[in-house]
DNA sequence: ATGAAAGCGCTAACAG
DNA sequence: CTGTTAGCGCTTTCAT
């Protein structure tokens, strides 16, 4: 591959002129600038990032680690975040950790601070406060989809209020009439997504209706979950008019396991989830959920994140966004 | 951040010593290794990746170009295809171009060749002579999930053969007896799924069935547009049996269409679809398909493009790897 | 086994 | 406006 000194040797000046038109193009006299552009044509010069990343002591990438694109949801965080990072110069690095926290940390040592210039991390099995002394000696570290804004992280973060979620789904199924209502409670994003389940429960208790424990289930955050869970609580407490699930997919597998036990939806039982995926609205019945507004989220975080590169901040508290509030969207399954 | 400089002056070594005990640890005494290490501990110090890319000429990152990783089949490749790379020790930067020529282009020229030492293209608007210009000056690229095995592209490829796949659909609905079938063909992978659709029209001339191009339909490559199209279909020429799409995201939205009309899915009409994706047996009816075997060909490209990099060929033929044949998968859609 | 020195390709003062 | 110089952090001979 041609080098600046190549094209630097072939249009007869110095590589800082060649640096020069294409960093400070007012720098240097249009004639000049031609015969160099000319030369960078010719040889098909490309500049070599990782020299240049070297030189200006930043790199031009950001890095975003998740457990495993495979799951539905990130592809458009992902999509967003990306878009997100190209307006403001950086490339997006996806690592998926797999769900292995060694992995996770292999990546965090190998690329933060050095290959990229921040991370942003939406869910990991490694401890924040591991994430901290990465953050301390390398690249600055936002964590997004934060499930508690009352209760803030030691490290910059962007807070969704998911108690809010579940509070306006619970408030949805109450005033169409349902009181007796199953739970789909998922363990995605580190740990069980409880700030949902504690916003919807709270609202029902405010409503005078105690939680029935038997119709609570606590699994995994996948479609095949969601549909194993939701036949074995509709054998189990067949009464129930509605479902309440932390998320789509598994909202999305109970629509399925409805189907296939002959239940209709919405007439027998309700279905809402959270999240307000893609796919919520493109299967029958459509899904209602409360959307979070995914690309706002992945956009704020990679803005906060590009702010933390810039200006580092000393002692201070670390910087949180809250994210715009969740939003009921609704649609066929309620 | 810490350089290797650094460690060095605290262990009383050289920078040289550090490097070795970090990759040659063989040359090193134990005894000043383990002051090394201990200093690297000590200071948190993590090497400079840019550095040492520039050093060695080489980088240890591969790019993946795709349209858009919110296409639901892509993320299941990209997973695929960052373990493979993991293995061999690279990075993966996904690179979504957004539909936009430009865009991919911007990533082609940014970073192939410095910032990643290879492409991997699934999916392009750039038209191939473009892609063959920049592996000339670049990093070697390589495309994948290739349509047409029997006319390979001037760049090294990995090849599906589609139009086997779209056989084995024909095949299959022919032995449940289906006559009256329709198409829906998508668009995806920069071009219409053609070879799927002729491997398909061939089997049925071959058992004397004319295709009625009435009920062929072509759109773009989604849910929603598969969802349409059947609609569309089943109203104009309601006596088909069965339904053929180029890819299961078509052949979902077709299942949603076909619940949404009242028709029963398989009783009154048959679905079958191509690749496999996951939401194939996620759905009910689950989709009777035709699976390519993403993991295997994620896992082939990331091979062939390291072993690209690592012996560059002269002018000899690009390279080609076929894929190992698709397979017909049955469930309950037909 | 360790050190010294050169250089990867680029940027960033500073002179002229 | 253009050239000179130094150096980013690391690897890699070549000496010692």
């Amino acid at each position: 591959m041609a080098t600046l000194t190549d094209v630097a040797r072939r249009a007869k000046v110095t590589a800082a002129t060649v640096s020069n038109v294409l960093r400070n193009p007012d720098k240097v006299r249009p004639e000049t600038a031609e015969r160099v552009k000319r030369a960078i044509r010719e040889l098909g010069y490309r500049p070599n990032l990782n020299a240049r990343a070297l030189a200006e002591g930043r790199s031009p990438t950001l890095a975003l680690m998740l457990s495993s694109i495979a799951n539905p949801f990130y592809p458009e965080f992902v999509l967003a975040a990306e878009r997100a990072a190209r307006r403001a110069g950086y490339f997006l690095m996806v690592c998926n950790t797999d769900d292995d926290a060694e992995i996770g940390r292999a990546y965090l040592t190998q690329i933060a601070g050095t290959l990229a210039e921040g991370v942003l991390v939406l869910n990991t099995d490694i401890a924040i406060n591991e994430l901290c002394e990465s953050a301390a000696v390398g690249a600055p570290i936002v964590l997004s989809l934060w499930e508690h804004p009352e209760q803030l992280p030691a490290l910059p973060c962007v807070a969704v209020d998911f108690a809010h979620a579940g509070a306006l789904a619970a408030r949805h199924l109450l005033e169409l009439g349902h009181r007796d209502i199953g739970m789909l409670v998922g363990d995605g994003c580190g740990g069980l997504q409880d700030a949902r389940a504690t916003g919807f429960r709270e609202v029902m208790r405010e409503a005078g209706l105690e939680p029935d424990d038997a119709a609570v289930l606590q699994i995994p955050d996948t479609i095949d979950a969601g549909f194993a869970a939701c036949v074995e609580l509709m054998e189990r407490e067949p009464h129930l008019s509605a479902l309440f699930a932390t998320n789509d997919l598994l909202a999305i597998g109970a629509l399925q396991a409805l189907a296939t036990l002959g239940r209709k939806v919405p007439d027998d039982v309700s279905v809402i989830g959270i999240t307000d995926i893609q796919l919520a609205h493109q299967v029958r019945p459509s899904l209602t959920t409360v959307a979070i507004n995914t690309e706002a989220i992945a956009q704020a975080s990679i803005e906060l994140l590009i702010r933390l590169i810039h200006e580092p901040r000393g002692d201070t508290q670390p910087p949180a966004v809250i994210a715009p509030l969740p939003t009921l969207v609704r649609r066929q399954s309620t």
